[in-house]
DNA sequence: ATTAGAAATAGAATAATTCTAAATTTGGTG
DNA sequence: CACCAAATTTAGAATTATTCTATTTCTAAT
């Protein structure tokens, strides 16, 4: 597995969450002769190991990310994905459901701190928050 | 709208999370004519107007659920997904977050109840379970 | 060097979904 | 009722994401 590492590398330092695509597209700059199906076959045995998480949006395609355990905010007004770090929710979950999980993805619809901030910047020259 | 009541009412009627093929495919047995393009694009007027909830899981085509709040369990078994009525999240998430929040999804990995029944069956003859 | 196994490549194939343009239906209006 | 505009549906092509298959290339051990 010559990319398997490196495509590793490239999902830990983004700071985004990309898709095939774009991992191919950035493994292509240092490796040019790369096919798409290589990344893709690579993701998923990298996957299939536990060592990435995939993650779905209704109508996007799938998303690569570190395998560190965080949550997500998915930007009503954007789209954009970005990362959550709440407190790991397991042992309440297993609490309330009676049997032992492997895990969960939590998925929070919201504005992301980017829209909040121009939305707030705005709307407050003519409807301050709370007159 | 003709066909996007109906639409609804085989999304409610289902114990199961249906795909769009599923749905087309239910539809046509009371409407031979309908076409796969009018499904989608019921569901999709539909999904919009927050009548319905849309579930992707990695690597299956999108599925329509009813609306009402409750969350997930996908098998790592058998990949079927099933309904958890877990209490509700969102005041602990917007205490978590600082922010208000539009809704949640969360997904649990573990076992299906039947997945569970069949290997505890399965192991207790040869290992009883806390020998 | 030789060879077996793993990984990568090319590109066709498949699956899911969207798009476009034409046809049909619907509900109002004269 | 007849007519029109708007909304919906249809057919089928197009697009997108992903997988598959067969061939080639690497790698590392003999």
């Amino acid at each position: 597995m010559r990319y398997a590492e490196k495509i590793l590398d490239i999902i830990c330092a983004s700071e985004e969450h990309m898709t095939a695509e774009q991992i191919f597209l950035t493994l292509k700059q240092s490796c040019p002769s790369v096919v798409l199906a290589t990344v893709y076959n690579n993701l998923n045995s990298l996957y299939q190991q536990g060592k990435l998480r995939k993650i779905s949006v209704e109508g996007y395609p799938d998303r690569y990310d570190k395998n560190t355990r965080h949550d997500h905010l998915v930007c009503r007004r954007c789209g954009r994905l970005s990362d959550l770090h709440l407190s790991d929710l397991t042992a309440q979950l297993e609490a309330q459901t009676g049997f032992s999980i492997d895990g969960y993805d939590l998925k929070i619809q919201s504005l992301c701190p980017q829209c909040r901030a121009e939305l707030a910047a705005q709307s407050s020259p003519y409807e301050p928050d709370c007159s």
